[in-house]
DNA sequence: TTGAAAGCGCTAACAC
DNA sequence: GTGTTAGCGCTTTCAA
């Protein structure tokens, strides 16, 4: 159906190698022979058979972002800098969404889709190092997120356990002494639930506070709903707690939403941090104090990576970033920043 | 690299076709054969290229979805229907945001992209009739959403007039009668801003209100942050409305906060009204009471036209089908659903 | 500086 | 029921 580099060449009066070389400067064409063919293709509107050129590239021109779930802003917020990022660079993201389900990301590591795509990044939740390394697929993976290590991939991720740190530190600082802690995992997965939890636990020891497990609260997933549900559980606790740290944004959300409907004043009698900084928790009553991932970086760095090892270029550095992240004070803890 | 129909025919001792006829079906093979290149192909690994097959068949799989901003919830739940629906009839659904730029939409609809697609779902909200009335891109166009009308392509929305009146009637039930709206658009654009205004005139007319037009608040975006001001201005008016509705769920949520800043109750002194549905509104505080249309109907028709389109199928029915929504009251009106 | 031609991996029309 | 073969549109090597 559409106009193709041969009928530009018949059109110009030149070969296909010609016209071919002007669309992608491979090697050099002569002035007067690139005005003719650049005017055929204007007039005939051309534009390339990506399908055709991937072919004989060997290359599809396509990356796959993998998340666990589309509609946390997160990974939302995070899809929109990867898109656009990958676009710069002249490929196209596709967009997967492993519902965090195991055969997801296996199916994603093992390639039953990998011939299409030319890359993956995966934020993988419910595989772990051994899965990671038995991936057979020969294209390039960057892994964002979840604590999977010492694998020979390029990973990006915040640092959970000094994000955990930071969190706590700041609830002790404002007073609090009994910190409950929302989502972690009942099984092995979602390994940035247990550094988070490791964090959780290591600060309070550096505060002299005790563990009390009874304040640790598991949930099957990580959205509002969860921590909603969570929240009341710990309300129904003969000491509840006084401050409350969330897994993610979502889960704080959902805490903030059973403290109102149980009557408790947030910050007064239950502090609430979250970590992701999604716009919703600007606009939360109270606003969500939270621990602000470099989303940006993130994004960028991840689509980067990934596309310098499809190109075969040399990456500096080491596999491992760790990108930075601060804590935005806001209402839920009492002490909104400037 | 990766292994080719050629490896599996001389490993199996049949010829190429007859690899093709047991991985497409497209013709019937022997059961011997049929097995011993069954076997060739778990042996040695075999997945089709995809580039290669959708070059000969002058298809890529490829189906975009465009929407202004993936970071409104609604689109996010919105995709996330639509990829599943899409990787049910084996195709692959790639994201683009088109950041509600007039640019954006118009090079997807004229095909800068689209020798790579073979099909585009799109929200547009800065092109209209005669912009799509001007595509020269062959490929099948399914709209959602907003209200571009009278083109010979499917459409996909609500009846957003109707929904307005649902909406303000609504209000008008719970005995309100200083109706405001936020989220009219100051150009020609957002069709559906519009049609959802003029909704909430004929109704305010319906019931006898008097139409105020320091009551209809402008936003230049959709979004939280646009309802948090536009919120704030209209308590700034002599005489504030005891009721809003928003544009979408976002700007509600938005016009929420900044009630709460200034110390009104919701509902009792100003009630508040959204569309979408997002997850979002069921966790606000108070909880939003919201129009919701039927986003899996939505996600999966649009989806399901458009293959059918691509791959030449006969379609009954209009071009446009208007999909359902209902009225959820929650707090934010006063009156929860059971 | 330009042209001719060999495929990339696959499907489908045509033979047998 | 199976094999042979001509391309899909493009890039890139080899020649000129």
């Amino acid at each position: 159906m559409g106009v193709n580099l041969k009928d530009i060449a018949q059109r110009a009066g030149v070969s296909l190698a010609t016209v071919s070389n002007v669309v992608n400067g491979y090697r050099p064409v002569g002035e007067r022979t690139r005005q003719r063919v650049q005017q055929a293709i204007d007039e005939l509107g051309y534009s390339p058979n990506l399908g055709a050129r991937h072919l004989r590239r060997g290359r599809t021109g396509l990356i796959a972002l993998a998340v666990p779930e589309l509609t946390n802003p997160y990974f939302a917020e995070l899809a929109e800098i990867a898109i656009s990022e990958a676009a710069a660079l002249g490929y196209t993201l596709v967009m997967e969404n492993t519902a965090a389900q195991r055969e997801a990301e296996l199916a994603l590591l093992d390639g039953s889709r990998q011939r299409v795509i030319d890359g993956l990044i995966l934020s993988p939740v419910r595989v772990g190092r051994k899965e990671v390394l038995a991936r057979t697929a020969g294209s390039p993976l960057v892994l964002i997120g979840e604590g999977v290590y010492d694998v020979p991939h390029d990973h990006i991720a915040i640092d959970n356990v000094a994000a955990s740190h930071a969190a706590i530190r700041h609830l002790v600082a404002i007073g609090r002494r009994r910190i409950a802690f929302i989502g972690a995992t009942p099984g092995g997965d979602r390994q940035s639930a247990h550094l988070r939890v490791r964090g959780y636990r290591e600060a309070l020891a550096a505060a002299g506070l005790p563990y009390r497990p009874r304040l640790v609260a598991r949930t099957d997933a990580f959205g509002r709903l969860d921590g909603m549900r969570a929240m009341r559980d710990l309300l129904a606790l003969g000491d509840p707690p006084d401050a409350v740290f969330g897994y993610n944004d979502l889960i704080a959300i959902g805490a903030l939403r059973a403290l109102a409907e149980a009557g408790h004043r947030v910050p007064e009698d239950v502090a609430v941090v979250g970590i992701d900084d999604i716009e919703e928790g600007r606009f939360t009553a109270p606003t969500l104090t939270t621990i602000a991932p470099d989303k940006r970086e993130i994004g960028r760095l991840a689509v980067r990576r990934l596309v310098a090892r499809i190109e075969g270029a040399e990456v500096e550095g080491p596999l491992t970033v760790q990108t930075p992240f601060r804590l935005l004070r806001r209402e839920s803890t009492g002490t909104p920043d400037a």
